[in-house]
DNA sequence: ATCTATTATTTAGGTAGCTAACTAAACAAA
DNA sequence: TTTGTTTAGTTAGCTACCTAAATAATAGAT
């Protein structure tokens, strides 16, 4: 809800995807810089902490777009390689620095001690929340980030 | 994403309902509360900060369960006052005070210094959002709360 | 009095998340 | 080896959000 995602979603609007895409075709393009041009289907929904059935449906859309490719990995038929399409990075040597600036430019509205404490606050609810436990919860699929 | 929600939804999801829904029939309680029966769609809306469609749609489910009514004002045949049924009471009040006591605990893993900040911080950043001029950017439908 | 513009809501179509249930492949064990 | 379990991903169907366009009623202007 709110303010943030409609000043984010015009922005990836006018590329023609929208934040979810974004946000894997950015994982895709680092992990390619690390020398790691395919990365399982898995490991995208791990990061980016939503579920198998989600991604699937990222992926059809941005292999839809020709921005990656999905192929099966010759080592386990059953993972489903994803990698980058040279239009798909493209768009994000394109993309990434604008985006920069926009992400910066929102939080600039706060002071750097608000930027600083708000990171520390949200850094400390998230770790405290792993530990709440709660029998109508079920784990996270990874524990890596929240919120 | 995240956690939050994950530990939100199936705490409504006990009681049949999704918290959009939750949201809707709390405002309406209150409204009731003050007097006020009857609340238009647009209302909902803008106080929720979601469209048109989107309370149409949380709208239809919230009828078909029983839980509120739809009826066209006598005043102007255009708008739809939504008002609470007898079940939409009962339901709300037997769910409100297990749903402060929810929040009350999530927000509880932060330090009193720390809730206290985090509310200032967010108060900035949604105050400064408004200000900040983009022109891609819609205003919001009306000036209230943010995020 | 009619024509036009504005306002309130709905409908249509799309994206993104979820759970539950399924296929297919890999692995483990009897 | 055949049976059973786990893992990877997809499909089906739900909720909820969005924009754009349609409908209907009111309000304003000629």
């Amino acid at each position: 809800m709110g303010t943030l995602k409609r000043h984010l979603d015009p922005f990836f609007a006018r590329a023609g995807i929208s934040g979810a895409q974004w946000a894997i075709l950015w994982i895709l393009y680092r992990a390619d810089e690390d020398g790691q041009p395919n990365l399982r289907a898995t490991d995208l929904g791990d990061r980016l902490l939503i579920r198998p059935p989600s991604v699937t449906g990222v992926l059809d859309r941005l292999v839809r777009s020709g921005l990656i490719e999905r192929n099966t990995s010759p080592d386990d038929k059953r993972v489903t390689l994803i990698a980058l399409t040279p239009q798909g990075r493209d768009l994000v040597e394109t993309l990434h620095n604008a985006h920069d600036e926009k992400v910066t430019a929102l939080l600039g509205v706060l002071s750097a001690d608000d930027q600083k404490s708000l990171h520390g606050i949200l850094e400390r609810f998230i770790a405290h929340l792993d530990e709440m436990p709660d029998e109508n919860v079920q784990p996270s699929p990874a524990g890596k980030g929240h919120l």
